[in-house]
DNA sequence: AGCGGAACCC
DNA sequence: GGGTTCCGCT
């Protein structure tokens, strides 16, 4: 029994704050209504209680410093009735986030994480920015169309590089008053308990589910995602107790100056930022009753979202970025196949690891061996015979180390967006033969960067819809689904790198390919030259 | 500090 | 599925 763990029913009742539906399992275990550990950072970052425990990073939107990770820890055990947490476990569960790409590691910044607002966001809402400006990406979105039409007006005339100040928008408005003092002070004592968080969360739910059928399944949609998360209706973080932080990616959207709530139903395990920043496709519900600024016509919208569907499609997005709408139908393949073959591919062996239950476990005694195989199984690990030390290799321009976002540079950082180096880092060259016009001349050496799991994942990103297609299925299938993950989320990276090369579709995240020449630090214009000489 | 594999749990 | 726990490694 979790006695002892004052926790978390969610209470019906108004008083506490409670998660939105969404923010709960409600497929996989239903009624568990666990709450995510990402819900719980954002949660925390939302109240400014605990801004001297976790809080956003100035800077960097979506970047958040762990100041006190004992006591982030220690929160998440409570709320999680795990006593024992800590942070080294904590950051475990965060680091899973990379691969599912909620989160990423900013280098060389401690205890700094960041929100993977880029693939999150942009991918499904293109024409929205999300950078200090809160300014429209000039560059267009896959829809030449959806760029022209929402649009969202700037915040205000201040300088758009530089006000970490909240005076941003009038901030403050949105909290009302007297919600401000619930537990001022004193946060994070060990001793005290925190301004519970524990049990309840704020009502995040003000928005009206916009989604026609929520389980009726049978969507066109449906047919190709059979596997769906539940519904979302997304936050919108202007809630009392929460603090409108510059730095906040909740804040800077000018919807959120508005106050509004906006909902798209997106996959919740990538969702959280495009939810803030979501629009809504229903005139009649559009959140903006009567300013003008972000009208469209549903015609438009399903313009868009048509043509977003063939980016997913053409481009290999993850379909889980890609927000669920009823009777939309995902459109043929008709892509140009490289016909080629898989190269050759160097692989060498090596006995795996002793895995735990393999390795000498003192409690377990000899109970436990019996069950276990007695002898190893004489797999073999397959591995690509050259090293990855690619991973965090950059673009010339950005390689200096580890940190790379200090002083000056930080502009740098955020405007090219590739914070935490590796992830967006803007790839140099594929790191297979891919059928490109021009592919980088010996930008590295051959197959220099074919991940383990990419073993017999050799196939092009641009995977054709044709035999390779199938091989590929065939390929899934035979390989675990944490391989598969990370092979979606490598291939993602190739994608981008195709896109960049390629200039077919601009990576909504490259800030420093939309933002105003004024902001774009001359080392990522000189990278960016760099990379595409 | 940070990473990621592995087993396990719920 | 989403952690939690443990651990070896860098």
């Amino acid at each position: 029994m979790k006695a002892g763990c004052s926790i978390v029913e969610k209470p019906e009742g108004g008083g506490g704050y409670h998660f939105p539906d969404w923010a709960y399992k409600t497929e996989s275990s239903p009624g568990s209504r666990q709450i995510q550990l990402w819900h719980f950072i954002l949660e925390l970052l939302q109240k400014e209680e605990f801004r001297h425990v976790i809080a956003w990073q100035q800077g960097e939107y979506g970047e958040f410093v762990i100041k006190d990770p004992d006591e982030v820890a220690r929160l998440w055990g409570r709320r999680k009735c795990k006593p024992q947490m800590n942070y080294d476990k904590l950051s475990r569960a965060l680091r899973y986030y990379y691969n599912k790409r909620i989160l990423h590691k900013t280098k060389g910044k401690r205890f700094t994480y960041k929100f993977n607002f880029n693939k999150l966001v942009m991918p499904n809402y293109p024409f929205i920015n999300i950078r200090p400006n809160g300014v429209v990406p000039q560059s267009a979105p896959p829809v030449p169309t959806a760029s022209s039409r929402f649009h969202f007006p700037p915040l205000d005339s201040h300088s758009p590089t530089e006000d970490p100040q909240p005076s941003r928008f009038s901030a403050r408005s949105l909290v009302p008053p007297g919600q401000e003092s619930m537990n001022n002070g004193s946060i994070g004592e060990k001793s005290s308990p925190v301004p519970e968080l524990d049990g309840s969360s704020p009502d995040w739910r003000h928005g009206v589910d916009l989604l026609p059928s929520r389980n009726s399944a049978s969507g066109a949609a449906g047919a190709s995602h059979p596997k769906r998360k539940p519904d979302l209706v997304l936050p919108l973080f202007s809630r009392p107790g929460m603090y409108p932080d510059p730095h906040s990616p909740f804040a800077v959207s000018p919807l959120t100056a508005r106050g509004g709530v906006l909902n798209v139903p997106i996959s919740p395990a990538l969702s959280l930022t495009p939810t803030l920043f979501s629009y809504s496709p229903s005139p009649g519900m559009s959140p903006f009753p009567g300013s003008s600024c972000f009208s469209f016509n549903p015609d438009e919208m399903k313009h868009y979202l048509h043509s977003q569907a063939c980016s997913v499609f053409n481009y290999h997005l993850s379909p889980r970025t890609f927000p669920r709408y009823p009777g939309l139908l995902f459109p043929p393949t008709q892509r140009q196949v490289p016909p080629e073959d898989q190269p050759p591919f160097p692989i060498k062996l090596q006995p795996p690891p002793v895995g735990r239950k393999n390795r000498e476990r003192p409690e377990s005694g000899g109970g436990a061996g019996a069950s276990q195989a007695p002898a190893v199984s004489p797999q073999v690990k397959i591995e690509p015979a050259v090293d990855k030390e690619a991973e965090s290799r950059d673009s010339p321009g950005k390689d200096q180390g580890g940190k790379e976002e200090e002083g000056a540079s930080s502009v740098a950082a955020s405007q090219s967006q590739e914070v935490g180096g590796a992830l967006f880092a803007r790839p140099v060259a594929p790191s297979w033969p891919v059928a490109l016009p021009a592919p980088a001349p010996a930008n590295r050496p051959a197959g220099e960067k074919p991940k383990p799991e990419e073993g017999g994942g050799t196939r092009s990103p641009q995977e054709p819809a044709g035999d390779l297609s199938a091989q590929g299925k065939r390929e899934d299938a035979a390989m675990p689904p944490k391989l598969r993950l990370k092979r979606r989320w490598h291939d993602d990276q190739q994608l981008d790198l195709l896109e960049d090369r390629q200039g077919r579709k601009p990576h909504w995240g490259d800030s420093h390919l939309n933002a105003p020449p004024s902001l774009v630090p001359p080392k990522a214009v000189a990278a960016t030259a760099a990379a595409d000489a």
